[in-house]
DNA sequence: CCGAATCCAACTCGATACTG
DNA sequence: CAGTATCGAGTTGGATTCGG
């Protein structure tokens, strides 16, 4: 701890990695994936293509929290477009579209995998510190 | 391939991670995450902080893309909701405010370690593909 | 069955101006 | 320095309808 301003309750960077963005302009990179995954079903969509190959109605049928037929066409078009998935048109009548993950799209697996662990581990962390923040700050904008 | 509907044509997950979203409605938990660092500057502001303690200014300064006064506030107003982030008022004049991640906070640094990994890995990829599908898709309103 | 097209509500972000 | 307040543009997502 010690001199000047800066008596912090954790050491600066203890065993942290070191995240670099060296070029200042540079945005790490990460906004390639968070771009994408930052969305609000693109997750879903891996995660239950991680399972196997599915199709359209298949798909729209396991993302939790109901998304609608636009909202999944656009979903997996741009996973289509990022190389995340794969998609295949089966000329048949009725149409039948099969969904895969790509060799990439697997790799991603592993990291949706880490974000999920992590974000169950702290899960309870998160409740209570929003829960006690909110109680602490009743009238703000913030939420 | 056989009797019903289901016949999948590549084998589920080779050695993919298994992503348990058990109850169906649950979320896997990654919405917490996510919708938090799915946003513009979330995942910058701990970049910078993971590297030591900053002033508002500092912050500011440091995170690339030109963030506003306005969107840096409410950024790091989430995160010390969520409990990522540590605000220090000193009640001198000019005010100095001091933020540093907490120990969930420092946690999180992994993670977006192993995202901005990812992300670099894969780049060339990505942008080949998008380069590609736009290429096939000349006037299509993705993107 | 798979999706395109349209319309609309909600939210996000940025610019600017002002305060203790 | 570190915010708050206000306004407006742009984007995202949902509902609905129609087509191959």
């Amino acid at each position: 701890m010690s001199v000047g301003h800066t008596a912090v309750t954790t050491p600066p960077a203890p065993g942290d990695p070191v995240i670099s963005c060296d070029t200042p302009q540079d945005e790490c990179g990460v906004r390639d994936v968070l771009d994408r995954l930052g969305d609000k079903w693109s997750v879903y969509v891996v995660v239950e293509l991680a399972a196997g190959v599915r199709r359209f109605k298949e798909l729209q049928r396991a993302v939790p929290g109901g998304i609608s037929q636009r909202m999944l066409t656009l979903t997996v078009r741009r996973l289509e477009r990022d190389g995340l998935v794969h998609r295949t048109v089966h000329p048949t009548i009725p149409p039948q579209v099969e969904y895969e993950l790509t060799e990439t799209g697997h790799s991603l697996t592993h990291l949706v995998k880490a974000l999920a662990d992590w974000s169950i581990a702290h899960r309870p962390a998160f409740t209570a510190s929003r829960a006690a923040w909110d109680a602490a700050h009743p009238d703000s904008e913030i939420r």
